[in-house]
RNA sequence: GCCCGGGUGGCGGAAUUGGUAGACGCAGCGGAUUCAAAAUCCGCCGUUGGAGACAACGUGGGGGUUCGAGUCCCCCCCCGGGCACCA
């Protein structure tokens, strides 16, 4: 029996593909161009699961683009600043550095037999200095063009280790190494003014036709436009107004309470000479900083002693409260508290036994508030108790709308929009990041580097032993002349979010040994990138500081303007998931990677026999250690079977989760493949419309389709239903064979963006010519998919009893004649004459009686 | 807490977007081949009742619209992603 063996056909084929340089990308404004991009790496060491389902993804469309004659350009490169390597050199002594290129090498050994139709000619690493220098350049642009400020901002800070942590490194409040209860700190630090593109990358969101409807929803929300109004409240006994935000003024008749946040000014001023209140702003404090952490928080209050006189209705008297829940970063830091139409309002007012009054009831409903709320959709009818504005019953858009123009006109408030979208910080008090190439100088102040200064590269010299950012203890590299003044002056010791890293990747790809951050010409024939591909994590955050910073890089010029919109398709796939493993040590929990663990009906276990708890099912990642090496499965059965395996079954959307049971099976069906070629009774010739040549169409025609709309699952199940018919048609003729030879030269060409390395040994076996990755993409003939006769299946009341065949355009009439004729019809039909008959013409037949 | 997804046989999933629910694959069962096994090939395979023809039920739960609902509408439950310093 004939097998294929991987371990040598696969690296053939690859050493073929390598020395022809077949993918390697040339700017040829003759040919069109198709960019595949998928979102590169982080190097952490070893590829997993995740990796070659969206490689193996891409590698899919841009092998299917080239057969379809473009000219594709399929770059990989290294995400690879980032906390990771600081604390591989803090737990291993390793040199965040030497710790990254060795990932690099090791993961590009891993990434290589699996065959992807990558140019890595192109290949780079963000922490190239040729990389992050340019960065630094753009950095530069971008400043000059007063898309850069500095401002102050709260992080999270281990006053224990006396250092700034990631949201991640903060568990249950607490740091994760020195276990103290984290604190919020102010700090000045660097920012992209992306607020001010606010409303452009929102409407902009309109056009990314080509981008998942979730994505764009999810992107939009989070730049949150809200029209509403800013109004002042005066405090009884004078002074400075509080000014509140409030996007649902028309409540106003409700409000009971002022609630500030703890950062804001009045509340700093207050606390002064407050000690509770100091005592409770400390205790605000000390809270990491997500907003997920303030949103689930128990609501908590003070009340100031100050009191505010309500703007319409002046005998009235708001008190000031200190909220614990009030975002000092959205809107103005104060909001007017309504209990009866805010959920959060109502539970801080019974617990703090505040009046609840109503402003609207619903139509026929006149029951005070209670226990819950009444928060009515904007487009619902209700009636105002009372309205100063004079309406009675509307819909609460436009009790807003007559509220905010009643404002306005009388000068009680000011109409503004906001959006939720804040700032983008990328100051990071970390040593494994792109420097921010500006110095700090006594007499003139904050100076860029000059550009030919640049790159500003990190020091090598450095080390982990204690807590903080080692630049900061770095004198050598931090004194330097002012690019000013020339006298001494400190180097800026933040680096860059990660995030910038890759917000302009895709951009360096058309032109990665450029001088300057991209070359115009390469930019202009490559960009935009047509498929892009990555995991959903990312729909928020890095997709929109890609498109800020495209948006920047045309206004310093270097992206043409049909760039602002870097990615014209998006595709996100879902995550490869997996059980997590832990056992408990000090209260905390440990987690081990499924080679560690045992796993057994129900239970699960260390190799020692230390029983381990099984956790949910989750997204494969480094922190929970539930991830598999796909070496192993790329080591027993090839890359093929692993490149089939992760486009079976799931589709690319949706999670997968992953179970060894599959890839058994997927290395005997190719296997299977293989012995109909080898094995087969083949001859080339004239087939005919033979009906394996009609099955061969309609696969073509589903192969297609399924790669085109991403249901690549689908495509693999025509390619299984194909085979199927393949190995069916024994006959013995020549049309026979030559149909059989047919079918399975095309299905070389189908399958070789998923398994190239089977398809180009078949290919060669059935003679084709050259190579099957240099073969055009087959087309279907439209004539060979239609059949003469079509099964229609009847329904009588919506419940199938019979199915009749019919030429596929029999006349109406005749439909039902038939359809009516059929014994299990009349016996549903129960001797009831029909009273309509439905046809669908090629769908269905339904009799109503 | 807020925003966004998802839930279909024992399992992964398909269903032409309102028209035969379960394509295709895995697992399982039965058979062929074999001294035997592996591999391979053929067949069966939602649940319940029935020898069978067939019937009833069935797409997380409850209600609704429709000749017809996995698909549309309302309410609820569960799981996952994101929440601005993980990448």
């Amino acid at each position: 029996m004939s097998r294929l063996n991987a371990r040598v056909v696969e690296p053939k084929w690859q050493k073929v593909w390598d020395e022809s340089q077949t993918f390697k990308a040339t700017r040829d404004e003759a040919k069109p161009k198709y960019y595949v991009l998928e979102m590169f790496p982080y190097p952490s060491g070893r590829i997993h699961m995740g990796h070659v389902r969206n490689y193996t993804m891409g590698d899919v469309v841009a092998r299917a683009k080239r057969a379809q004659g473009f000219n594709v350009l399929h770059p990989m490169g290294w995400d690879a600043f980032g906390m990771p390597a600081e604390n591989a050199a803090m737990e291993k002594g390793v040199h965040p550095g030497d710790w990254t290129y060795q990932n690099i090498a090791g993961m590009r050994d891993q990434m290589k037999p699996l065959g992807f139709s990558l140019d890595w000619t192109r290949e780079f690493a963000t922490c190239d200095p040729e990389y992050y220098g340019q960065q630094q350049a753009l950095f530069l642009d971008m400043l000059e063009a007063g898309l850069v400020t500095r401002k102050s901002a709260v992080v999270n800070w281990d006053p224990v280790d006396m250092t700034v942590l990631a949201n991640e490194q903060v568990i249950d409040g607490k740091g994760w190494r020195s276990g103290a209860k984290v604190e919020r700190r102010e700090l000045t630090q660097w920012f992209f003014k992306i607020s001010d593109m606010a409303d452009e990358l929102l409407e902009a969101i309109e056009g990314l036709k080509d981008w998942p409807e979730k994505v764009r929803l999810m992107q939009s929300n989070w730049i949150g436009k809200s029209r509403g109004i800013e109004i002042p409240f005066h405090p009884v006994d004078g002074g400075e107004p509080i000014v509140c935000y409030s996007t649902r003024p028309d409540t106003m008749r409700g409000a009971s309470f002022i609630a500030i946040s703890p950062e804001h000014p009045v509340s700093r001023a207050i606390a002064e000479d407050n000690p509770e209140l100091a005592e409770f702003i400390l205790e605000c404090r000390k809270m990491d900083t997500t907003e997920a952490a303030l949103e689930t928080a128990e609501k908590k209050g003070i009340p100031t002693g100050v009191s505010v006189k309500h703007p319409i209705y002046p005998d009235q008297e708001l008190p000031v409260w200190v909220g614990n829940f009030v975002l000092m970063e959205y809107g103005t830091g104060a909001v007017f508290g309504c209990p009866a139409h805010d959920q959060r309002d109502l539970d801080f007012a019974r617990k703090y036994d505040l009046p609840v009054l109503n402003a609207f009831h619903m139509p026929g409903d006149d029951t005070p508030v209670g226990d819950t709320a009444l928060v009515p959709a904007k487009t619902e009818t209700v009636v105002y108790i009372d309205h100063f504005a004079g309406i009675a019953e509307a819909t609460s858009q436009e009790g807003i709308d007559a509220t905010i123009d009643w404002f306005e006109a009388r000068e009680l408030g000011t109409g503004i929009e906001k959006f939720r979208l804040r700032d983008w910080g990328i100051s990071r008090q970390r040593y494994w990041g792109c420097p921010i190439p500006v110095v700090h100088c006594e007499k003139c102040g904050v100076v860029p580097e000059k550009k030919e200064n640049l790159p500003i590269e990190l020091p090598k010299d450095v080390s982990f032993d204690r807590p903080g950012n080692p630049l900061d203890r770095h004198n050598s590299w931090r004194q330097v002349p002012c690019p000013n003044c020339g006298n001494g002056a400190r180097r800026e010791t933040d680096t860059m979010d990660t995030f910038v890293d890759s917000s302009w990747y895709y951009a360096r790809f058309t032109a990665p040994r450029a001088e300057t951050p991209t070359e115009m010409a390469d930019a202009k024939y490559w960009m935009n990138v047509d498929q892009y591909i990555g995991g959903v994590e990312h729909a928020i955050l890095h997709l929109l500081y890609s498109r800020f910073f495209a948006r920047a890089m045309a206004k310093t010029g270097h992206l043409p303007e049909s760039a602002i919109e870097p990615f014209n398709a998006l595709f996100t796939q879902g995550m490869v998931t997996h059980e997590t493993y832990s056992t408990t040590a000090n209260g905390r929990p440990v987690f081990h990677t499924p080679d560690d663990v045992i796993r057994e009906e129900g239970a699960a276990r260390l190799k020692d026999g230390t029983p381990v708890e099984i956790g949910p099912v989750i997204k494969m990642s480094k922190s929970k250690k539930n991830v598999v090496d796909p070496m192993d499965i790329i080591e027993q059965y090839g890359a093929d079977t692993a490149r089939w395996f992760v486009m079976s079954d799931s589709p690319p959307e949706r999670d997968v989760e992953w179970t060894a049971a599959g890839a058994e099976a997927a290395w005997k069906h190719l296997q299977r493949v293989w012995r109909l070629v080898a094995e087969g009774d083949l001859a080339p010739g004239e087939a005919g419309a033979h009906a394996l040549v009609k099955a061969t169409h309609r696969a073509i025609h589903e192969v297609s389709d399924g790669i085109t709309q991403f249901q690549f699952n689908k495509s693999v199940a025509a390619l299984y239903t194909l085979t199927n018919a393949i190995a069916k048609e024994k006959g013995a003729e020549p049309a026979d064979q030559a149909a059989r030879h047919f079918a399975l030269t095309t299905m070389a060409q189908l399958m070789q963006p998923m398994t190239p390395h089977l398809a180009e040994e078949m290919w060669e076996a059935l003679g084709g010519e050259g190579l099957v990755v240099d073969a055009p993409w087959p087309v279907a003939d439209p004539t060979l998919l239609v059949e003469d006769t079509i099964t229609l299946p009847v329904q009588v009341q919506g419940k199938r009893r019979a199915e009749i065949e019919v030429a596929k355009d029999a006349a109406q009439a005749d439909i039902e004649a038939i359809a009516l004729a059929q014994e299990a019809v009349q016996r549903a039909m129960d001797g009831k004459p029909p009273r309509k008959v439905i046809v669908v013409p090629g769908r269905i037949v339904n009799v109503v009686v």
